[in-house]
DNA sequence: CTATGTAAACAAC
DNA sequence: GTTGTTTACATAG
């Protein structure tokens, strides 16, 4: 195999230890040395030196971040493990959620990186997010009144790359929300429902080597958009389809059950048709499609203007693979999707566009990838480009 | 009308 | 049973 000559084995999302100066708009360098490029994607794959372990947990399986940044425990001692991003809960076999007490529940990774993190500590992250949200309960007991989005946004701030796994969250609110005390399940329900409908949240899918021969896992965690982390969440509403709100029907009980079954059936159909299009139509761009109407178009385009400011910022000091949105995985990592005739995660959006919808590029444009000291980069023939247009300055689509 | 919460059907695992 | 997607309905403002 050809090892790219970084010192590290593999991509790690960066966002989460960029320097402080960095989380204003970054205009500073990364300080994550022997990083040249400017992050936000993992390679899971060569993971063979980089196995994970927990201390703490008594099931190996306990922690699912293995995908995370490596702390060492004495980072994680200093950052304090009454921080409880830091904590990983363990799980028992029905999956309910253990706190553990200080001395254990968090996870590191048995894997030297020789970039320097210079993590925002806790504190720092703490202020950022009371700073973001002032309204926000300073108290641990969250005022009833938050809205699932936000409080999903909070959850996700605060943990590690800004990313947790479903049965995290859901220990999230038991910890630090009213919602999550409430007896029912309809709470969970409703995360479920404000995370896959709203698109500052993102589902990262990849499949994880075990450390031993243990058949490789599948995990799914939900990872803040890398512009909602700057700009918080959007309203879910938006990314709802015009429902015809006012009952056409007079027709009462009976109808409205069965139109209820109607809607979970076209929703069950759509769910996995539409899922992989979803993902590659950029759903973190919050459209959908001909739902839009000209005032929330004209949001979107208000909103989309002030990522792409974000995103040319943040080019100025990073490699172009910046333009990879909501890209979780390395390319040189492919999922089952990648070469198949499925919808492919891995897009590109041409952000310059200025239009109503979004320019895709999906892994079907893609000639090949080099893997270079800048970072991956899709060649075709060996030169960088695209089969569509350029997707940055002095690069030439074919 | 908008934002939000909730219930529920359904698929995939 | 869990996770994720989707539709529908309710309600507060």
């Amino acid at each position: 195999m050809t090892e790219q000559s970084s010192p590290f084995n593999g991509l790690f999302r960066q966002d989460s230890p960029m320097s402080p100066d960095m989380n204003s708009f970054g205009l500073g360098v990364p300080n994550y040395a022997n990083t040249s490029h400017g992050g936000y994607y993992y390679d899971y794959t060569n993971n063979q030196n980089a196995d994970v372990f927990y201390d703490g947990t008594s099931s190996a399986a306990a922690c699912p971040r293995n995908h995370q940044q490596s702390y060492s425990p004495k980072m994680v001692d200093g950052l304090g493990l009454s921080d409880q991003s830091l904590q990983c809960p363990s799980r028992d076999t029905d999956q309910s959620l253990h706190r553990m007490g200080n001395s254990g529940g968090f996870y590191r990774r048995q894997v030297s990186m020789s970039r320097t993190p210079s993590l925002p500590d806790a504190a720092s992250c703490r202020a950022e997010d009371d700073a973001e949200d002032d309204v926000a309960s300073n108290t641990e007991d969250n005022k009833a009144g938050e809205p699932y989005a936000k409080l999903i946004h909070r959850a996700l701030m605060g943990a590690q790359s800004h990313s947790m796994a479903l049965q995290e969250i859901y220990q999230w609110f038991i910890d630090n929300t009213e919602k999550g005390s409430s007896s029912g399940s309809g709470w969970r329900n409703s995360i479920r429902h404000n995370l896959s409908m709203n698109a500052a949240f993102c589902k990262t899918d990849r499949t994880v080597d075990s450390p031993s021969d243990t058949p490789a896992k599948k995990t799914s965690e939900w990872v803040l958009a890398d512009w909602a982390i700057t700009d918080g969440v959007t309203p879910t509403t938006r990314y709802r389809k015009n429902t015809s709100k006012k009952s056409a029907r007079p027709d009462s009980h009976s109808a409205m059950n069965a139109s209820r079954q109607n809607a979970g059936k076209k929703g069950g159909s759509m769910a996995s048709r539409t899922k992989t299009l979803r993902m590659a139509q950029g759903r973190s761009l919050g459209f959908d499609g001909q739902a839009l109407r000209a005032r929330d178009a004209e949001r979107d385009r208000e909103a989309r203007r002030e990522r792409r400011r974000y995103h040319q910022l943040r080019t100025m000091a990073t490699p172009p693979q910046e333009d990879l949105e909501q890209r979780s995985f390395s390319p040189t990592t492919p999922t089952a999707a990648a070469g198949m005739n499925v919808a492919n995660p891995y897009y590109f959006k041409d952000s310059s566009f200025e239009g109503m919808d979004v320019a895709v590029y999906d892994m079907g444009h893609v000639q090949g990838v080099y893997t270079g000291d800048d970072g991956p980069v899709f060649t075709h023939n060996g030169i960088p480009s695209f089969d569509g247009e350029g997707l940055w300055p002095g690069m030439h689509g074919y």
